[in-house]
DNA sequence: ATGAAAGCGCTAACAT
DNA sequence: ATGTTAGCGCTTTCAT
């Protein structure tokens, strides 16, 4: 439609204001719905502003305003994970007064939030959530909500799940199934959660007397890149785990994967288990035994939280964690 | 860390300006690799900004430069489909130059792709892919590249999947099952790959000589909800269809569901097909036969045709249609 | 090599 | 009721 533009460029507010010979400062109030412009000067920015197909930019607009009503989430990539709390961030921003801007840097190196935030923060959004941030000393102009973070102790408001109650879990279905040599797939040695799944596999094995053999944990780095390598070593062992719980779904399908080509059959051969139940684990082949996080929940209390915190409305809860539950599917079996 | 912040808010290129006894053009000259600063210059600039934790403010770089090194990715809900995109579109990236910036005003009312875009183009972003767009006579300043829009004949670069031919494929695979009285849950009206869909459906009925029967067809809208109140009427027929393929896998999901509350066995007593492969078609129970679109291909695909656009390297393919397949899993028997 | 100044599109304080 | 003006943080001429 051509009267998106004039002259092949963007309509400004310039424009409008030209076209219906008001100010540009009248077109604004119009825009924005401010008392004082007289009935017929609205109509007439309205028609102008129809007629051209004005759309005030969401860049300069927020720039010199304060209140934007957009939340902003800062990943550090978009894959299973982040994509299950967006959805539920979404379904939770149905209906409300706000839109959504996600960024990605596409970098998940050191300081990706601190970075990501600065480039936003102040400016483009009333508020952020942070996902799975790795640092949380961060110093920012607007309320912030941190989901699955690097510490526990932040003083982030922070939504996050049942990560150490999970692994036992995780752990004690493969002991109730008769595995004694359970593996473990670690994930980011920097990622509170993924030490907190390491600590509930810890505690279930202590707890059933069986002593801590370190060759059988190894970093996987939670993507199914990382895990290759580690997942082999766990797999050539000489005295082979009969069953492997690893840090999360991305890494226990490359567990499945590589076992597959060690000629190893899951499950008869190897039990097992992942942790998160994203969608792929219901997918993947056989389908995922795992632990499974309310992601969407999460995105859905994140939402609840930072709103709150925009309003200022009377501090509600400042950490929420949610509970995780075990779902078998077939990638576990007796010993 | 204390050092994101001075006096309590945003670190900006002044504050470096500032602490450098620089001017603030000096500054963006060391920020952005201009020729013409002294190399001592570049050295106690760039220690302060480390010391002071500086990064460009997206918001105020954009609006005034033409380049962003953003793309930008307008969605007017963050659901199965436009998530695996995203995911397709986050891994094209992966390495790139470019930065992600996902745009959703939470609405999907008439006329949203005009409205983001004209929010965010010729500032924001260095090119936009529009996400489903129903409306695609859209005049921006920058490239725009087109998934799965409305119309087949738009000027826009595109990239879908084999609608016309995915369908036939599901029809042919419940007639090949011994099915005659074949259900279509259609999706929404005005978006071309739901009318191609609902072609192949009639066309490979009328190739199989089976006399369209329009009770048979209902409008399923693509979402869960909306697809509630059709399924059930669909299913209440008097002469009630012995299969159903949805034009999408969450309106399959609804059927199925719908389906368990009439007392209505799947796959038993009726066999149900969808359409996308989202992951979500997997977890259903029972798990769901539907026609995969490669999603996250399609995203690949439209990152590299966005960029070449960008780059305005030599003209590539102007429209990308890839295949789509049958995949069998466990909601289709024979009569 | 560096600084001063204009201006991107917009909002808000301050006139009138 | 409406217009004028001063920035928001930044890049980019144009001077020096």
């Amino acid at each position: 439609m051509s009267n998106m533009t004039i002259d092949g460029s963007r309509v400004t507010i310039a424009d409008v204001a030209a076209r219906a010979n008001v100010s540009i400062a009248t077109v604004s109030r119009v825009v924005n719905e401010r008392y004082g412009v007289a009935a017929s000067t609205i109509t007439r920015v309205q028609d102008v502003i129809d007629e051209l197909g004005y759309e005030s930019s969401l860049v300069a607009r927020s720039l010199r305003s304060q209140r934007t009503n957009v939340i902003g989430v800062l990943v550090s990539d978009i894959e299973p994970f982040s994509a299950e709390l967006l959805k539920g961030i979404a379904r939770a921003l149905h209906g409300s007064e706000y839109e959504l801007v996600i960024y990605s840097g596409m970098s998940a190196k050191e300081g990706w939030e601190r970075r990501y935030l600065s480039r936003l923060s102040g400016t483009l959004a009333d508020g952020i959530i942070l996902v799975a941030p790795t640092v949380v000393e961060v110093n920012a102009t607007h309320p912030v909500v941190a989901v699955d973070p690097h510490l526990g102790g932040s003083f982030l408001p922070t939504v996050d799940a049942q990560n150490f109650e999970g692994a036992v879990a995780a752990t004690e279905h493969l002991l109730g199934l008769g595995h004694r040599r359970i593996g473990f797939l670690a994930g980011r040695a920097d990622l509170e959660s993924a030490r907190r799944r390491e600590a509930g596999y810890r505690f279930a094995l202590e707890l059933a007397g069986i002593s801590f053999d370190p060759d059988l944990v190894q970093e996987g780095g939670f993507t199914e890149e990382t895990a290759e390598v580690p997942a082999r070593t766990l797999l050539s062992l000489p005295d082979r785990p009969t069953a492997i719980f690893a840090a999360n779904d991305l890494s226990a399908i490359q567990v499945i994967r590589t076992a597959n080509e060690l000629g190893i059959d899951v499950p008869s051969d190897l039990s097992v288990v992942g942790f998160d139940n994203i969608p792929e684990s219901a997918l993947c082949d056989p389908p995922l035994t795992t632990i499974q996080q309310p992601i969407r929940a999460m995105g859905h209390h994140a939402i609840e939280m930072l709103i709150r915190l925009i309003r200022d409305d009377p501090p509600a809860t400042t950490h929420v964690t949610l509970a995780t539950e075990l779902v078998v599917r077939q990638t576990t079996r007796t010993l």
